[in-house]
DNA sequence: TCAGTGATTAGG
DNA sequence: CTAATCACTGAG
């Protein structure tokens, strides 16, 4: 498979209802410490839309945890969930909007937990900028696929709306 | 269906 | 300080 093109701030910086159902199909890179990189197709995504969306971890405000949500996209928000496992999200959106696009699935590795445990990523990750880093970005290889949407995933907490706001992208 | 597992958060 | 919660997974 040929290298593709990384994505830049612009990709990011969009809302995330614009951005997270062109995640699909792109593919993400990951660089071992041995120098070697590896290339995964995205095929699972949900948005999530803090500054309105109760199912989104910014929508109570501010934390130490949810900070870099308010940053300009591109950078990771990563977290660990029921003691387990780390929890892969981009950050989308303009400063002082806080949005993120969790990365629920790639090829080979379907299954939010199953993914970061696979490809390495853990609390290191928080903060890193896709645009710049030398360990993790995503490249755009030109193909498009058809991408589906339908209701989020073990979000019960959040009511009925929230609930059925169709924000999960996938092949 | 249900337990595992520990960071994070709100509240006293 | 305490206790509740949790954007999940794999075993039975």
């Amino acid at each position: 498979m040929d290298s593709g093109r990384r994505l830049s701030r612009d990709f990011y910086t969009r809302d995330v209802l614009e951005v997270a159902p062109e995640l699909p199909g792109k593919y993400m890179v990951v660089r071992l410490k041995d120098g070697t990189t590896s290339r995964y197709k995205v095929t699972e995504v949900e948005a999530y839309r803090g500054s309105e969306d109760k199912a989104c971890h910014a929508f109570k405000g501010r934390t130490a945890r949810t900070e870099i949500m308010f940053h300009d996209g591109g950078r990771l928000y990563i977290y660990l969930i029921y003691g387990m496992y780390w929890m892969l999200n981009i950050v989308t959106g303009e400063n002082n909007n806080p949005q993120a696009v969790l990365v629920r699935g790639v090829e080979n590795w379907p299954g939010p937990g199953k993914l970061t445990k696979n490809l390495g990523i853990d609390k290191s990750y928080y903060g890193e900028d896709l645009v710049f880093s030398d360990r993790i970005w995503v490249e755009d290889c030109g193909l498009s696929y058809e991408v589906k949407n339908g209701p989020r995933i073990g979000i019960e907490y959040a009511g009925e709306y929230w609930k059925s706001r169709p924000w999960r992208y996938y092949i």
